[in-house]
DNA sequence: CCTTCGAGG
DNA sequence: CCTCCAAGG
């Protein structure tokens, strides 16, 4: 019955100043999906090293130095870790990475932010597309193994009108294009479940990211972009599903908050 | 009788969150030459040009953003602005301003920091040579005009083994290099005075200058780069002068200290 | 160890 | 409005 947790960091070595490392002591989670760690292995602070002592830390870099970036902490040792989508293009980018736990299987993943209208978006685009096959193929080998499987992270998404306060103003940006949206959709049709969603239907939010950028954060002016997708039979056991929104601007240590999902016994 | 201070602020939008403002609105200096701006007029902090709401500014930019850049505040408006030291290749530099306060000449100079062996300090070598003849040039035409004198910033040349804490491990580094003490001596040779050296003859220090790196600031591990030269017959009527040392390494707001000079009625 | 810039978000 | 890079100090 494994916690699991998931959250953009916005840097890891910026967090570690600001809160990260005092979240990690406290948190109950078996499992934690960073993304944009924005480091190299050998640039993580000596604080974050010590606060995930008891862990193992699954690092995927990006090969430019400082971008994106994602990691899986985990209480116990995966058994097998694969990076990439199986999409040569984004090979080296530091956006997913995947660990086979002993009885489940965890990605974490860094979804490339858009900008309706330029290469950006066709790039966003292309990694939906690659994704899709790479998630499906992946459930299915890991269902044939007998583990459920979460991907975790930050897909630049919001799903639905009630994951944006503003989402009359977005219509046309990305992170709520129809087709994004559509994409999302086809996902939860085919074998994965918005956990947090699921556990909270009919409510809009809880938002997972506000910009920095004027009162976002004060006003809850946020979007709902940060998931957790589980298999279905492992959603079925969803017991609890919260983002852990800072109480304030001032003590909050990224741009995005954690969304933690309970899952209980079989 | 003015009191003339000048301190290098290492960027006025940095210093000015860290307490600028508060030396500023403190003072009670006249004049204040600044070096290091590095902003144009257009970026100056609100809080800086609220600050100086009471005082005339005379700001000397480089062309390159972010970089260099001098000042001086005066309580006076000028009655003349001029800017570079007469070199074309150190025009647009924001190095050396010079303003005409009804009795008397304030310059605000930013020297070149030099590297030993490089071609940093042959142009720091150049520069030393221009200013050189500008400022006997300065000097005979601010007398004539019948004003005093005064050329205050930071020099980047600590003029004598008791202007370095560890002066025996710089002897081969720029800043204490000996064409640069033997520059210095010179100048104050022809004219010009030290005025805190004056005042305070014969004692290791008041340095004006640490490095952030290490613990020099609370070792007092010092330079004292930052002078005040003042055309002899003002320099006979100096009664006080003093750096003003941050009491702590939290609580300074640059890397220099100002460097304050007192000088009584004629 | 600081401050800028510019890119990226 | 942030975090990072690189250059400059």
């Amino acid at each position: 019955m494994p916690t699991v947790s998931s959250v953009n960091v916005n840097g890891v070595r910026a967090a570690s100043t600001k809160g990260l490392l005092e979240w990690l002591a406290a948190t109950e989670a078996d499992v934690v999906c960073l993304q944009e760690t924005r480091a190299l292995p050998v640039d993580l602070p000596s604080g974050f090293l010590a606060a995930t002592a008891g862990w193992h830390l699954t690092l995927e870099p990006a090969a430019a130095k400082g971008r994106n970036g994602v990691a899986v902490l985990s209480r116990e040792a995966p058994v097998a870790v694969r990076t990439g989508i199986g999409a040569a293009e984004f090979a080296g980018t530091g956006r997913y990475v995947e660990v086979d736990l002993p009885e489940l299987t965890v990605a974490s993943l860094y979804l490339p932010k858009g900008s309706a209208g330029t290469p950006k978006q066709e790039e966003k685009d292309l990694f939906l597309a690659a994704l899709a096959t790479h998630l499906a193929e992946r459930r299915e080998k890991a269902l044939a193994d007998g583990r459920e499987m979460v991907v975790a992270g930050d897909f630049n998404i919001a799903p639905a009108e009630a994951d944006i306060r503003n989402w009359k103003g977005n219509l046309a940006h990305s992170g709520f294009l129809p087709h994004e949206r559509a994409w999302i959709a086809t996902l939860c049709a085919s074998g994965w479940t918005d956990v947090v969603r699921a556990v909270h239907p009919g409510v809009d939010g809880p938002y997972t990211w506000w910009s920095y950028r004027g009162r976002a954060f004060d006003n809850d002016a946020g979007w709902r972009i940060d998931h957790v997708l589980a298999t279905s039979g492992l959603a079925a056991r969803a017991e609890h599903a919260v983002v852990e929104r800072a109480p304030s601007y001032d003590t909050r240590w990224s741009d995005h908050a954690p969304v933690t999902v309970r899952f209980g016994p079989p």
